[in-house]
DNA sequence: TCTGTTATTGGCAGCCTGCCAATAGTAGGG
DNA sequence: CCCTACTATTGGCAGGCTGCCAATAACAGA
């Protein structure tokens, strides 16, 4: 490839962005440590150094990629629905599922194929990313969000919801609607009659 | 510490299993790439060179370790529960929960808190062990487990039931009792309310 | 055009990993 | 009891990767 080697300064925000999106499709397509930092750089065009430059080491530079990744889903809002809590219910599952178009499949692959290991940051980025797409089950359904036990069971159902949309978005062993399906039904039996009986 | 510096020479099999649990011990508690050879050689009293020689490399070793920890509960078996359906249900919930006990706390760090990254090898061992798991639990509720959309509503449900293990075991965020009644009611609107409909 | 700022680069030093020849326990035969 | 063959085990070498830092060169403003 013969690569424009004429070296060309960006603003700060522009280059990062570069190299965090660079940095995106590799970590995702491969595992942290088969990934050189050397190969990080060249994906986004730029010396290796610059990497630490601006996210002070590779580690650094992995956290970010995992919390952009992890908030996908949790940042974009979605209107309160009204009607009966079974409607409300389906509209909270269908927020869920499609939030995960293709290009955002990175998504699915966050814990989905790591191993042990119990890495205390990315556990509170995850767990954070978890928690406020929990919360946000918990609205759209008009539970309390500052019900602690609540909580926990809407986070636990969201390993449920990712694991359904993994079946059905890479592994294809379930459609699109049998994921609804046993969405929908699940997350009502816990709010009707799970919650209440905490 | 004044170790035994005596060189010592064990039967492979012995020597495989001190270096396999040394090593399980290690990259438990912390991520991969911060566990070095030198570390998890020094760790199981031996020479660095000697885990080449044992596993290949480094990766073969995490891998293995891997296996063993994915396996735990999937492997101790349990007698299939009679009674009627609610009763079947509950005996599963019951041998889920009680698989995990603190000694196979490792388990729960599984999947849990390292980031993305498609690793295809520990996805497979993974999947692997998750599918024996939810074949199990298909068996001890009388359903179908050559029914592959079943299976993989199962597998989803398994997601859900390490979930609410890891909120009651390791975050405290759910009394057993709640993790009990959250799993037994979804896996049975899973099985009368959800698999009828495929 | 020139100059100051700072984005960007290239190379150095240290650590980690995989490999391999050398070493030394240990069992079994004489 | 000694000695030898077998092989478990070690230590060091070479290559690659990472973090750091001083040198370089775009670009904006005067």
């Amino acid at each position: 490839m013969t690569e424009a080697a004429v070296r060309r300064r960006l603003s700060p925000d522009q280059r990062r962005e570069q190299i965090l999106v660079a940095a995106e499709r590799l970590f995702a397509e491969r595992p942290y440590v088969d990934v050189s930092t050397t190969e990080l750089a060249a994906a986004a065009g730029v010396a290796r150094g610059l990497l630490n430059h601006y996210f002070g080491d590779k580690r650094a530079l992995y956290l970010e990629v995992v919390r952009r990744a992890a908030l996908l889903p949790a940042l974009e809002d979605v209107p309160l629905p009204t009607g009966s809590l079974a409607e409300r219910v389906d509209a909270a599952v269908h927020w869920f599922l499609g939030s995960i178009t293709p290009e955002r499949a990175t998504y699915l692959t966050i814990g989905a194929a790591e191993g042990i290991g119990d890495d205390a940051e990315v556990r509170a980025i995850l767990a954070g990313a978890h928690d406020l797409a929990a919360g946000r089950v918990l609205e759209l359904v008009g539970g309390d969000p500052d019900d602690a036990a609540a909580r926990a069971c809407v986070r636990a159902f969201g390993e449920l919801a990712r694991g359904a949309i993994r079946e059905w978005s890479r592994a294809g062993t379930l459609t699109r609607e049998q994921a609804h399906l046993l969405l929908r039904e699940s997350l009502l039996v816990i709010v009707q009659g799970v919650l209440p009986g905490l």
